[in-house]
RNA sequence: GGAGGGGUUCCCGAGCUGGCCAAAGGGGGCAGACUGUAAAUCUGCUGGCUGUGCCUUCACAGGUUCGAAUCCUGUCCCCUCCA
């Protein structure tokens, strides 16, 4: 790093920077000092989704700058379930799957922070939460909680209506309380989070002034949204993970390959190290030409979190489907062995076999709509029956489900 | 603890004077058209299956009836008001 400037104008300019209570004091602590910091992730799933990924590149961003970041693992929060956008209460998860879960979130983050030498620190709050004294704590850290205040959080309001129990209102305070056993032990002064964390990260501040009469500040970033305001990350099959197991590099590829054109230039600046001026550059790629933008987004991401052998094998096929290419090596791929087609198989049954279709129903479906394709010819025979013709010379057969969606038998 | 109102298909939400209900409408999703692997728009589909018929669904378990999401009984859960 040659040119030193300040973090705060780094993810201001990226966009990451959403809320500050503390603006023009934050600024200047991060210009001088080594600052240490706090995210905190709860462990809900076996998995982080990108939305965590957004929230670690912020902190990637400050631990290049020089300061030290926590990455605090919510195993003890989890317990209790954070109520923040939740319409309903969430299940109680068992203490095993959430331990289960904290271990995969550390392995996940190990791999975008280094926790070398102590240049990070990763904690896990189940470690003070979990055996806390409950009269104790009331009367310690209890007491610096108005109800009435609580109540006005903007986290509740739509719990308030459709019902919040009391387990999940200490939400809040645990959290408050992590901030404050963090400054108290690790000289944490600051705590980011998604800007859903806003109403949680000020109770902790405010918790350290009064406990300790010293200042604590907290910054949210911007959330994830699609133009429509709703949150992204997040497919029909489910959330867009980390995990290759759950959404593998092709698809976590396309996902960012697809997005809407508003909102690319956010993207590179948000979940890529791309410098600044060449973001504005690709941004403002206008028309049909934006595609080029969008492939490097992908392309940017899948390298960051899956490494680049893989960026580079989903980059070619989905240029070799999309783009006429010719290595197909990447798309999912199924073997089956002649056998199954001496007799013809029909294409509802290979359909529902490879994962194309959940139903029998749904494959028929498809199939009348005009949305199955095999080696891109569209097949209306909801009858149709596959036999070892219809695959190539080299013995692969490629289905498409409507536009996007390709998968490749092999014969073996 | 008392009074009242509810639990319907992925979600929201009709139906609840018994048959015409696999269940209106909206959302979401999928597919088609248009395109740039974008957005917007338009069209169709959206419980399962050996598919013009059959099977399983309207909190759960029973009952009444030729026939129940709709009526009766019990159980569980949720909400509101009172304490």
């Amino acid at each position: 790093m040659i040119s030193m400037q300040n973090v705060f104008d780094v993810l201001q300019e990226r966009g990451f920077i959403e809320q500050t209570t503390h603006e023009d004091e934050i600024r200047a602590l991060l210009g001088k000092d080594k600052v240490t910091f706090y995210i905190g992730f709860d462990p809900t799933a076996s998995s982080l989704t990108v939305g965590h990924f957004m929230t670690i590149m912020a902190m990637a961003h400050m631990q290049r700058a020089g300061h030290r970041p926590i990455a605090l693992i919510g195993a003890g929060t989890v317990m209790v379930g954070d109520p923040t956008g939740k319409t309903d209460m969430r299940k109680i998860m068992s203490v095993e799957e959430i331990d289960q879960n904290a271990q995969a979130f550390k392995k996940q983050l190990s791999r975008f922070i280094d926790f070398d030498d102590g240049k990070a620190l990763m904690l896990n709050n189940a470690d003070w939460l979990r055996n806390l004294n409950y009269i104790q704590f009331l009367r310690e850290i209890g007491v610096h909680f108005s109800i009435n205040r609580m109540l006005a959080a903007e986290c509740y309001k739509s719990r308030l209506e459709r019902g919040l129990t009391f387990l999940e209102f200490n939400y809040m305070i645990m959290q408050a309380y992590d901030f404050y056993r963090l400054h108290q032990d690790c000289d944490c002064v600051m705590q980011f989070g998604g800007n859903d964390q806003w109403s949680n990260i000020i109770a902790g501040v405010e918790l350290i002034r009064r406990m300790t009469g010293k200042p604590a500040y907290g910054m949210t970033f911007t959330l994830l949204t699609t133009s429509d305001g709703k949150k992204m990350g997040k497919t029909e099959a489910g959330a867009v993970w980390l995990d290759p197991n759950l959404t593998t590099p092709y698809e976590f590829y396309q996902y960012w390959r697809n997005v809407e054109d508003s909102n690319v230039e956010r993207l590179l600046g948000l979940l890529t190290f791309l410098p600044m001026d060449e973001v504005r550059k690709l941004g403002a790629l206008e028309g049909a030409k934006i595609n080029y933008a969008k492939e490097v987004l992908a392309y940017e991401i899948t390298k960051n979190v899956h490494g680049e052998a893989a960026a580079l094998e989903a980059q070619k096929a989905a240029k070799a489907l999309f783009g006429g290419g010719d290595d197909t090596e990447s798309i999912p791929t199924t073997e089956m062995s002649p056998g199954e087609f001496s007799e013809g198989l029909d294409l509802i049954s290979l359909l529902t076999k490879v994962g194309l279709a959940t139903t029998r129903s749904e494959g028929r479906r498809l199939i009348l709509q005009g949305g199955i394709y095999l080696q891109n010819q569209q097949i209306k025979q909801f009858d149709y029956v596959v036999t070892e013709s219809d695959f190539d010379e080299h013995g692969y057969l490629l289905v498409r489900k409507g536009k996007k969606v390709y998968h490749r038998i092999k014969l073996s």
